[in-house]
DNA sequence: TCTGGGCACTTACTCGGTTCAGTAAGGAAA
DNA sequence: TTTCCTTACTGAACCGAGTAAGTGCCCAGA
């Protein structure tokens, strides 16, 4: 009825308590005849060691854990994660490690959540998502000595192990082919201006507008399909309309698309769109979403074995993994020929950042 | 530098670990005085309980647990669970609780995780969802004892408490509506057909179908927007093309209306969509998603609240929730006035069951 | 023959809580 | 005054693992 213990495996293996412990763990001190009998009758038994008793005497809980700044209004549309964590499981999972996901709602509660856990050594390892330029979690997380893996920049990971798809290179590829197409004009529906990866997209995009002598402008939003839909509103209706947007993911790009309707623009003809981020429905949509895809859950398996790494205290460094790259669909195509300001009731110009 | 334990609370306010213990609980043994100087001691030294330690004395963890059978690929789109979890957090997370995440891959190991925590005593109870008619889970869990609430019809649910939202009531007031526009012909793209909702689901429809003379058929898929695209394919390429389409979830009615808008037809003038549940994206597609709509997050609120009093070992008793009630939007009209056979080329007759 | 060393295993203590049994002090009843 | 009970606390066992230190044994070498 009751679990077996440690003690039901020695009594029913002529041992004691101490020779199991050696044996499940693969330590010296017991011969390899009596490792197997133990071996043999712990598997009779289902013995299956006790998590509580293995944590409180200092040995490793074999969970990793995950904290979502987001709110969770993002959280519950933003395919991103789900993919994510997805990635991780099937890392994870094979090598018996265990995931522990807790919302928090910011970065304080996030820091004493790492040191709760690290105390408890309730986890062996955290994965920190959402990286802002002087993280203070960075910081704290050095110090008290979690192990830990950036999933972001590595300019921003300090030294922390950090995974990573340039999103540099991506912008590059989505603007030289929107250029190439003849666009001269674009605009970008950013994310969070204070996350680090959205810095580096923007100044991506303002070098390249220099370069490639481009009008551009960036809205920055906070990743909701609402706010998605007041930028592209905005940027639709300011008298030097863009003839194409590209958009920080793939939930506002879809709500860009309503908002060219709503306005009477056809996609591709009068605007092209592109998302970044290339979710199923993506592809489901009309007309279906040029995107950057990116395959989000082998991102979230390196980042895994990365940490797993980190964990096992075997030297890592930064990683790089493929970056985003484009998936021309319908919803890009030259600009109209009359690209002209727009004739619309003008509104105030966009600025570079918005609520 | 390391944390404290009881051991440094009981010496700061000068009484023994058990006295500690007592007071911390809110137990009886101790006078108020003391009881408020050790309350001051913990306070001021920050002292947390370490929860492996008291797991392991076999004290409640204040965490409950949630399995999630449903492939990545599903999770990572469908905003349900995410929206379900956000609200489960909410509630546990006023009362202190935590909880713990896990992806299963069959019922066999979702019954083996819940065993494992129930020894472990690292939940205190946890939330079943997906159940099935004969759901192996609903027997296992109330052999082994674990507090447990079923998210679902409370016919699947055996002894065990639960909660749901009658499922019934909105597919009719969804039917209904499409009726009194005027729609006899209607077809409903479903979910994975072995799931006790679906199953609710289904009969209901086919029970309105007799009773309001309409020509129904259901389609089963599995949640996945391709499979939800396939099934509209199939359906609307049919002889007697349906006037009207029910979707289970948000994701395949926006899969629905790009392969309506594939087709050439034109919703809601050549057809009417009506999603099951209603995601910010069903506001953001063109034209807008008609959905029944229901808070998901209330109802995780309320899975929580039931659970925490079952864990308490208060008298429960299966909840309804409020259903799911109709927003109509843009993509919902009467039926064309020439609600003909399609002329298109006819394939074979949509059966009652798909891959 | 005695010593030393290594192997194989046991013993005992540790982690940080909970809880039961025991005890001293104080008050009320006999 | 003695007895008994309650209150308020202490001490120690206990949960189930890990692990340092200790023990006995066998064998090799002097």
């Amino acid at each position: 009825m009751k679990r077996p213990t440690i003690a039901d495996v020695a009594k029913a293996a002529g041992v004691s308590k101490g020779a199991v412990s050696y044996a499940l763990n693969g330590q010296p001190g017991v011969s390899d005849t009596t490792r197997r009998r133990i071996l043999a009758a712990a598997e009779t038994l289902g013995f299956r060691a006790n998590s509580a008793a293995r944590a409180l005497a200092g040995a490793p809980s074999n969970v990793v854990g995950l904290t979502l700044h987001r709110p969770a209004k993002t959280l519950g549309v933003e395919p991103f994660f789900m993919e994510l964590v997805s990635g991780l499981e099937a890392e994870l999972s094979t090598h018996s490690y265990a995931l522990l996901l807790q919302m928090v709602s910011g970065s304080d509660q996030e820091i004493a959540v790492y040191q709760r856990w690290w105390s408890d050594r309730s986890v062996d390892g955290v994965l920190v998502c959402d990286v802002r330029d002087g993280d203070p979690r960075i910081e704290a997380l050095t110090r008290m000595g979690l192990p830990a893996v950036v999933i972001g920049p590595p300019a921003a990971s300090g030294t922390l192990a950090s995974i990573w798809s340039d999103d540099g290179v991506s912008l590059v590829e989505a603007v030289e082919y929107l250029a190439a197409l003849g666009h001269r004009r674009i605009a970008r529906v950013g994310g969070l201006p204070e996350l680090s990866h959205t810095a580096i997209r923007t100044q991506t995009f303002t070098r390249l507008a220099e370069q490639l002598q481009l009008q551009t402008v960036t809205v920055c939003t906070d990743y909701t399909g609402e706010d998605g839909a007041r930028a592209t509103r905005r940027l639709l209706s300011s008298p030097q309309r863009p003839t194409a947007l590209i958009y920080d993911n793939d939930i506002m790009a879809i709500a860009g698309l309503a908002v060219a309707a709503e306005m009477g623009l056809t996609v591709p003809a009068d605007l092209s769109i592109i998302a970044w981020d290339d979710s199923p429905i993506c592809r489901l949509v009309h007309p279906p979403l040029t995107a950057l895809t990116r395959d989000i859950s082998a991102y979230g398996t390196h980042a895994a074995r990365l940490l797993l790494a980190a964990i096992d205290g075997k030297p890592v460094t930064d990683v790089h993994d493929e970056p985003a790259h484009l998936s021309p669909r319908g919803s890009t195509a030259a600009p109209p020929a009359d690209a002209q300001p727009s004739r619309q009731a003008p509104r105030r110009r966009a600025t570079r950042q918005a609520a």
